[in-house]
DNA sequence: CGGGACGCCTGTGAGC
DNA sequence: TGCTCACAGGCGTCCC
């Protein structure tokens, strides 16, 4: 499920109810990526703060009871297939249930059936392990400093594919393979195009339509929150909205050409050969 | 260093 | 019905 969209739709859905809660224990299913990287009774009192997101990342700050030391926060992140659910009465932990947050308010439980996803303690978003996972992240996509020119200069000097640059996050987070898909298909990109090979108002294009799709797949909530039990996760509201993902062989919706699918670092990616240039 | 392949896991749908 | 296979919204790590 989780592309930027979807990571900030469900961080809305529990930031500002969880914030302020005092966490009574934690409860540790399947290991995830990686090790919660902390003893689950040391943050036994500690209150929730703000919980923030960076690209796909979701940062939930635990400040120490009063007097004591050691707050830091959880980071967050739910891979491929991971989810987060907030409330009073979530039953007990089923088998892809891998961490319960149990607050005063509730419980905040991570379901992910891949196990891709993780949650680490850090001192700090500056700190430790969720540092090293955010160092190589690019700009926010809506962040004002990524500017048209920004971008263009970014993928001067990068020789893959676009497609390839978008999707490692490092110049721009947030597309995912949907999204990455579906914003160079309104930039009018071919997917395959080398970086610095894209002229100045391509990129001035391309930053408007990822800007505009991943404002569209959040107006929308995201696409498959609601409904992820199934497959692919892709029978979310966006699915209806997506114009060249998933869409193989189907005529394009702007020029009627066969919507096409390659494989570009062993991820599919779905473009129009009439509508997207090299 | 940049770029591409690999591996982590489980689930699902298609095809036989 | 049951099997095998391809594929799945991410990303750190390894190797060239």
């Amino acid at each position: 499920m989780p592309e930027l969209p979807e990571v900030e739709v469900t961080r809305r859905s529990f930031a500002e109810r969880i914030e302020g809660a005092l966490v009574t224990g934690i409860r540790l299913g399947a290991p995830l990526r990686w090790p919660l990287g902390c003893d689950p009774e040391m943050l036994r009192g500690f209150t929730v703060g703000q919980t923030q997101r960076r690209g796909k990342y979701l940062w939930m700050p635990l400040s120490a009871p009063a007097g004591g030391e050691g707050g830091g926060g959880l980071l967050m992140h739910l891979g491929m297939s991971g989810s987060l659910a907030f409330g009073e009465s979530l039953g007990p932990p089923g088998r892809h249930d891998h961490v319960d947050v149990l607050t005063s308010r509730g419980i905040l439980r991570l379901t992910d059936p891949r196990r891709f996803g993780a949650v680490v303690w850090s001192a700090s978003m500056q700190h430790g392990m969720a540092a090293k996972l955010l160092a190589s992240l690019g700009h926010e996509p809506f962040d004002p400093a990524l500017t048209p020119q920004a971008l263009h200069a970014a993928l001067r000097r990068r020789r893959t594919s676009i497609k390839a640059a978008l999707l490692a996050g490092d110049i721009v987070v947030g597309a995912g393979n949907i999204y990455a898909c579906e914003a160079l298909f309104g930039a009018g990109i071919d997917p395959r195009t080398r970086c610095d090979r894209i002229s100045r108002p391509r990129a001035e294009a391309l930053l408007r339509e990822v800007r505009s799709t991943l404002s569209l797949a959040l107006e929308l909530g995201g696409s498959t929150l609601r409904d992820f039990r199934d497959a692919h996760g892709m029978n979310g509201e966006f699915q209806g909205q997506a114009r060249v993902y998933g869409r193989e062989g189907l005529p394009c919706v702007r020029c009627g050409a066969a919507v096409r699918r390659v494989v570009q670092g062993q991820r599919s990616t779905f473009f129009c050969p009439g509508c997207q240039r090299r």
